[in-house]
DNA sequence: TTCCAGGGTAACG
DNA sequence: CGTTACCATGGA
């Protein structure tokens, strides 16, 4: 490859992307590595593997890492054209929330305790996107009402039954289920995989909505108003108030998303503000009402406690 | 064995 | 609208 810097159409090598202010590789990377039954994406030492799909083509096994403050999309597997390049650093600034400006939530969070200690031992730390609808929504209700430890596993077997495998220098790399493929499976299908029979039938809905264009994120993201994007998803089955504000919050990157109900929020303000019981519903909206409009953050700043 | 874990639906007042 | 029963599955 000595010297040439590629064809004329195709710039070789990789891309890089600006990072905001408030900004830690280092600290997103800790947020990648909770689960050692992550298979979606692969950390080692300073950079991250992923493979993302290319529309109508192989799908692109992409390496990032930190140079010089900002980001480098590394295209392992041959350079793919300049659509596939825009759609790896969409997906890249999405995954990591580069477009939010963090510092009015930093200001306002230092002037709680709690959350300005946690503000300062996670600093830079994004909220990580889970940019792909499908998997945003099959990852939130594996995740009702079980472990998150047990959660990963599920997701693990379903990726590795129905998603694609990307192999590359003795490393497996793992893309998300189609809708389209799942939207033909049985319930039966899922449940040796430890789906029980009602996520199975969630799933497997929501894929054939997908599938046939009735549920998209474009549609979706066209509502633009964060109550009607709610309404429309709480309107599908399997979807519930949890559900619908944990996609906002993951796939949508909504600053004001709040999973309110969520199980993990109830241990994580708990244990931070050393309560002795768990805070009812009506506590947690009062302790949020100074975070109005950053819910998510404030939220995902207490989940990252309990990792 | 009981209780908990990043809930949801349906039925009932 | 707020409650309540029921569903489901593995781990501590």
């Amino acid at each position: 490859m000595g010297g040439y810097q590629g064809s004329v159409t195709l710039q070789a090598g990789p891309i890089y992307l600006a990072t905001p202010p408030e900004f830690d590789f280092e600290q997103c990377l800790a947020y990648l590595t909770r689960s050692a039954d992550e298979c979606l994406h692969q950390v080692e030492g300073q950079a991250v593997f992923k493979a993302l799909p290319v529309e109508g083509g192989r799908p692109t096994l992409c390496k990032l890492t930190e140079d010089a403050g900002r980001l480098q999309l590394s295209f392992l597997n041959g350079q793919p054209d300049k659509l596939a390049q825009e759609a790896a650093m969409d997906y890249v600034r999405q995954w990591f929330d580069l477009q939010t400006d963090l510092s009015v939530f930093y200001r306002i969070a230092a002037q709680d305790k709690v959350l300005g200690l946690l503000t300062q031992t996670y600093y830079g730390l994004r909220l990580i996107g889970i940019p792909d609808l499908f998997e945003a929504l099959c990852w939130a209700i594996i995740g009702q009402q079980i472990n998150v430890a047990f959660a990963y596993i599920v997701k693990r077997r379903f990726v590795e039954a129905f998603g694609e495998r990307l192999d590359y220098q003795e490393m497996s790399h793992w893309l998300f289920p189609e809708p389209k493929v799942v939207a033909g499976l049985r319930i039966d299908d899922l449940r040796p995989l430890q789906f029980s029979a009602r996520k199975a039938e969630y799933i497997i809905g929501l894929a054939q909505l997908l599938a046939q264009g009735e549920l998209s994120q474009d549609k979706l993201q066209q509502l633009h108003d964060f109550e009607q994007m709610q309404a429309a998803l709480v309107q599908l089955r399997g979807i519930g108030r949890w559900t619908a504000n944990y996609v906002l919050m993951r796939c949508f990157r909504h600053p004001r998303a709040f999973p309110i109900d969520d199980v993990g929020l109830h241990n994580a303000v708990r244990l931070a503000y050393q309560l002795q019981d768990k805070p009812a519903i009506e506590e947690i909206q009062t302790l949020f009402e100074p975070w109005a409009g950053w819910e998510a953050y404030a939220t995902f700043y207490l989940w990252r406690a309990l990792i």
